[in-house]
DNA sequence: GTTTAACCGTAAAACGTTTAACAGTGTTGG
DNA sequence: CCAACACTGTTAAACGTTTTACGGTTAAAC
C-alpha cells in the first residue's frame, strides 16, 4: 500500500526484464515469449500498476482522445448525442471529454480552448450560435472535425451532420395547415442559431402561402423559464393563437408551461407542435404530435463521419450530411376540418366544434 | 501554417529567452520581466503555441483533473449534476472528464478504469448498484473520492452525499395518506439501489401502519419503454390503484406512460406523486406534484467536500452529508377526504365522487 | 559448417514540460 | 567598500513512456 504509484521501470525490475519489454506485453506492439507475457502480467498486478497516460501520449503523439462540445448537458437531445458517441468512442479505444458552452459564446470560447489543449485526435462540436468560434476555424485544418446540429450546411468549414430543418418546418406547418389552422404561431429559441432560422423560414412559408399571411414568431430563447414568461406576456397582449409550432424541446416545455398555467387544454383550445421526441411528450393523456429529430442516428453518422475524416486527413472536401427529421402524430393538434362540407376558409373555427379529446388514431408519418 | 504543433521550445527561440523563462511566463511561478513576458507572449501568439498538457502533467505530477462518474447522462437528473460540477471544477482550474457505466456494473467497471487512467486529482461518483466496484475500493486510500446519491450512508467507503430516502419515501406516502388515499402502489426502478430500497421502506413503513397492510411493490426497471410494459402487465392482472408513487423519474414516466395509453385520467382516476422535478412536470394542466431531490445542492455539496477532501488527505474520517427533499404539491393526488362527515375508511373510493381536476390551489410545503 | 534469416530482448534516445540549483546583476546595510 | 541579499534569468535534470537501432540466440538454407 505505498503512496506513489510503481512505473513501469518497477514492474520491469520486478519480472525481471527491460522496461521496453513491459511496454511491449501492454501495447502488443511486438510479440514477447509467453512466460514472459505471464511473469510481467504478474509483476504488474501484484505492484497494482498502471500506465501513465501523460507519458504515453507525450511520448507516441496519439492522444487517443475525442473532444465533444454541446451548448448544454441537461438538454436530453445533447445528451442522448453524447451518450451515444462515448459509447461508440469507447468501443474503439478513444475516450471522450466533454465541455458544456451553457449556450454562451464566451464560454464557448473559453471551454474550446481547454479542449483543444488535450489535442484530440478529433472534435464534435455543437456550436451554440451561428458565428462560428475562431478557435474552430484555427483548428480546422489541423484537427479532424465535425460540426453538428446548430450550423448552416452551405460554406460550412468543416464536416456537418445536421437534418433538413426547412423540411422539419415545412412538416409541421403542413400538418397543421392540412387540420385546418390557419391562426399559427411559431415559438423559436433564438434566431441565432441556424437550424432554428431554418425551421422557421420553412414553416413560415408554407403558412404564408396558405394563408396569405405571415405566421406570429415568437422568440423564446434557451431557458424554459423564461421562455415561459415571455410567452405568458405575449398572450396577455394578444389574441391566444389556434395552434402553435415550437421549434425546439426547450421552446415546447415554455409554451406547454404558459398553457398549462392558464389552464389552457390542447388540443381543444390550442393545439401544439412540438420539437424532439421524448418520453415526457407521450407520458400525458394527449400525446404531444412532435417532429422527431434522431438524436441516436445524428450521433452515429456524426461518429462515422469523424472517423474517415481522420482516416482521409484535412484535404478531402468538406461533406454535409442531412438526416430527415419525422413526424410523430399523436394527439395535441385538433382537426378543425369540418365533416360536412363547409367553407373551410373560416377563420373563426376555435369556437366551431366544442371541445373534446382528438379520437383518432395515433399513426406515424414518415 | 506549419503541420507540427509548436513547443515551448520554438517559442523560447523566437523570443530569445529560455524555455524555463516561458513556462514561468504561463504558469506565472516566478515573476519574469515585464518586457520579456511581452515579448514571449508575442512569439507564443505568433506561432500558435498551445501549452502540451501531457508533458506538463507528466513533469509537474499534477493533473488537474476531476472524474465523473454516473450512471446515466441522459437522465436529467444526472446531466444537472454533471453540468453544475463542470462549472464548478473549471471555475478553479480543474477539468472533469465524464464516463457514464449506463446502469451495467461490467461496463461501470471498465469505464472507472478508464477514468482512473487519467489520474485524476479527484473522483465523484454516482455507483449503479449497492456493491461498490473493487476499483473504487482499491482507489478509495489514494484518491480523494466522494460518492453521490445511489449510496448507503452506513459504512460508506468514503464520503457521501445523499438526501434523506426514508424521509423522502415517509413524505409521499404522509402526502397521499393525509389526502385520504388507502389503496397505495409504489415504483421502483431497482432494488438493487439503496436510495430506492430507503424511500421504499419509508413509504412502505407508514403506510402499512396506516392502513394496516403494506403497499404494492412494483418493480419498473431503469428503461422507460420496458417500465411501461411491466407496468402495463400488472395493471392487466391487478385492480388498478388509487394512488401510485413513483420512486424515480424514469419510473414516473413508465407509470405516466401506461396510464397514459389506457386514457387514466390522473388525478380524477389515479393519483400519482412522481420523483425529481422537471419541467415536463409542471408544463402540463395537471401538473405532478413531486418529491424533489435538489440536484443543484448535491452537485455543489459534493464538490465543496472533494475540494476538503483534496485539502485533507484520506486520513481524516469519512464525512457522510445527507440532504432534504421536498414536496412539491401541484395537481395529481386528488383528495379524497370527504368535505361533509363520512366514514373515511372506506376502501372503494375510487367510485364515489366524479372525475373532476383538482383546483386546490398549488403549494410548497417544505 | 557457414551464411541468412527470423525471432525476441535490450539499451538508450527521444517526447515537451517543470523545477531545483545556480548565476549574474544591481541594491542595500553595516 | 564589501558582504548580503533580492531579483531575474538560465542550465540541466528529471517525469514515465514509446520506439529506433541494435544485439544475441536459434533455426533454416545452402
Amino acid at each position: 500500500m505505498s503512496r506513489k504509484k510503481p512505473s513501469i521501470k518497477e514492474v520491469a525490475a520486478l519480472a525481471g526484464v527491460s522496461i521496453a519489454t513491459v511496454s511491449n506485453v501492454f501495447s502488443g506492439r511486438k510479440p514477447v515469449n509467453d512466460e514472459l507475457k505471464e511473469s510481467v502480467r504478474q509483476a504488474a498486478h501484484e505492484l497494482g500498476y498502471q500506465l501513465d497516460r501523460a507519458a504515453s501520449q507525450l511520448r507516441s503523439g496519439r492522444t487517443r482522445i475525442i473532444a465533444v462540445l454541446v451548448p448544454d448537458l441537461t438538454d436530453t437531445f445533447f445528451a442522448t448525442i453524447i451518450s451515444r458517441l462515448e459509447t461508440a468512442a469507447y468501443a474503439e479505444g478513444y475516450d471522450v471529454i466533454v465541455a458544456s458552452s451553457h449556450n454562451d459564446r464566451e464560454v464557448e470560447s473559453s471551454r474550446l480552448k481547454a479542449l483543444l489543449s488535450w489535442r484530440p485526435e478529433g472534435l464534435i462540436a455543437v456550436p451554440c450560435s451561428a458565428t462560428i468560434p475562431q478557435e474552430l476555424k484555427d483548428a480546422r485544418h489541423t484537427l479532424p472535425m465535425v460540426l453538428v446540429d446548430r450550423v448552416a450546411t452551405r460554406n460550412a468549414i468543416a464536416d456537418t451532420v445536421s437534418i433538413d430543418n426547412r423540411e422539419a418546418g415545412e412538416i409541421a406547418a403542413r400538418h397543421l395547415l392540412e387540420r385546418g389552422h390557419r391562426n399559427i404561431a411559431i415559438g423559436v429559441s433564438s434566431l441565432d442559431h441556424p437550424p432554428i432560422v431554418e425551421r422557421k423560414d420553412g414553416a413560415a412559408a408554407i403558412i404564408s402561402e396558405a394563408t396569405g399571411f405571415p405566421p406570429t414568431i415568437l422568440n423564446l430563447g434557451t431557458d424554459i423559464a423564461a421562455g415561459t414568461r415571455a410567452f405568458l406576456d405575449w398572450m396577455e397582449r394578444n389574441p391566444q393563437p389556434e395552434a402553435i409550432i415550437a421549434l425546439t424541446n426547450v421552446t415546447a416545455l415554455s409554451v406547454l408551461s404558459a398553457l398549462a398555467e392558464h389552464k389552457i387544454d390542447i388540443p381543444a383550445r390550442a393545439s401544439v407542435i412540438a420539437f424532439d421526441d421524448y418520453a415526457w411528450m407521450s407520458a400525458r393523456n394527449t400525446g404531444l404530435t412532435a417532429i422527431r429529430q434522431p438524436a441516436d442516428e445524428i450521433a452515429e453518422t456524426a461518429w462515422a463521419r469523424l472517423k474517415i475524416r481522420i482516416g482521409h486527413g484535412p484535404h478531402e472536401p468538406v461533406t454535409p450530411t442531412v438526416l430527415n427529421a419525422s413526424l410523430i402524430v399523436r394527439a395535441s393538434v385538433r382537426d378543425l376540418t369540418p365533416v360536412i362540407e363547409e367553407d373551410s376558409r373560416d377563420q373563426g373555427g376555435l369556437e366551431l366544434a366544442k371541445p373534446g379529446k382528438d379520437v383518432r388514431p395515433t399513426k406515424k408519418v414518415h
